[in-house]
DNA sequence: ATCACGACCTGGAGGC
DNA sequence: TGCCTCCAGGTCGTGA
């Protein structure tokens, strides 16, 4: 579920419910493992965030980071399934709730992940490219924006398909799988096309279609196919809007084409081989 | 170094 | 109803 949009649609949701001033009185958590069979550092959690005030929620990539008025801020990945939750304390755990941070205005903000392939964490603040997860991410492009060339220079040299290209969270930090096949419909780019091969022109369309397709959908809430909901578990509604994910067999928006889906390296990619040819 | 692939984990949908 | 297979927003480790 969670692409840049979504997680951007939850940060703007922690913000609009006032997650910023309250107060952390104590941490749970269930004791299970996240990503890669990792323990929840519970411990670390609880020492930056106990007796501390929450002073705002920022994001780089897929990354959310809450800040504390301590030297910590708590990073959060949502991985495939996760939900960052913001419910009255009274309300009963969900299944697979991981992590609960219990507030001092009777709400708790929880993290609820089936799958558990996402994570929690803490950083420095100032220091957040310091954690190995952060170290090596390319621009945000909301955030940031893609620089001029940016693209071009780093597909320069690469073999691997584009698509996989603008998967790498070390070019460009939030684009996921959903995104990757809207970003290159709109830019007319053959998904099998090579990286490498991409001229500055294409590269550029490139650049202007991430920006594009993930403002719309965060003005859209973020898309939900199955499980994505905002802090307050509301979906998103940028599934209605989407111009090829999941729309094998239908006709192109543009050219009416039947439009195909193939796998590469294991995921799905839509694309319409008639008006993707650059 | 780069790239493709399988693994990680759970649950929902659809076929029989 | 139940069992089976396939599929899913992400990343990471492996081996070629």
């Amino acid at each position: 579920m969670p692409e840049l949009p979504e997680v951007e649609s939850v940060r703007r949701d922690l913000v609009r419910r006032r997650l910023k001033g309250a107060r952390v009185v104590r941490v749970r958590t269930s004791g299970k493992p996240l990503r890669m069979n990792t323990p929840v550092p519970t411990a670390v959690l609880g020492k930056a965030a106990r007796g501390r005030r929450i002073t705002g929620v920022s994001r780089l990539g897929k990354y959310l980071l809450v800040e504390i008025d301590g030297p910590l801020s708590v990073m959060v990945h949502l991985g495939m399934t996760g939900n960052l939750l913001i419910v009255p304390r009274h309300r009963p755990w969900a299944p697979h709730t991981h992590v609960v941070f219990e507030l001092d205005d009777g709400r708790d903000l929880r993290f609820v992940d089936p799958r558990r392939f996402g994570m929690v964490d803490t950083v420095t603040r100032g220091r957040e490219r310091e954690h190995a997860a952060l170290a090596e991410l390319g621009p945000d492009p909301i955030a940031e924006g893609i620089p001029d060339g940016h693209l071009w220079e780093r597909a320069r040299g690469k073999s691997a398909k584009v698509k996989t290209f603008i998967l790498d969270q070390r070019v460009v930090a939030g684009v996921g799988n959903i995104y990757a096949s809207e970003v290159l419909w709109l830019a007319r780019i053959s998904p099998r096309r090579k990286a490498g091969k991409l001229g500055a022109e294409d590269a550029r369309a490139v650049a202007v279609a991430i920006d594009e397709v993930l403002r719309f959908a965060i003005d859209n809430g973020g898309t939900t196919l199955r499980d994505f909901v905002d802090a307050g578990g509301e979906p998103g509604s940028n599934g209605e809007f989407l111009l090829v994910y999941g729309r094998d067999g239908t006709p192109c928006l543009r050219c009416r084409t039947t439009i195909r889906r193939q796998v590469d390296q294991g995921r799905a990619t839509y694309f319409c081989p008639t008006c993707q040819k650059r």
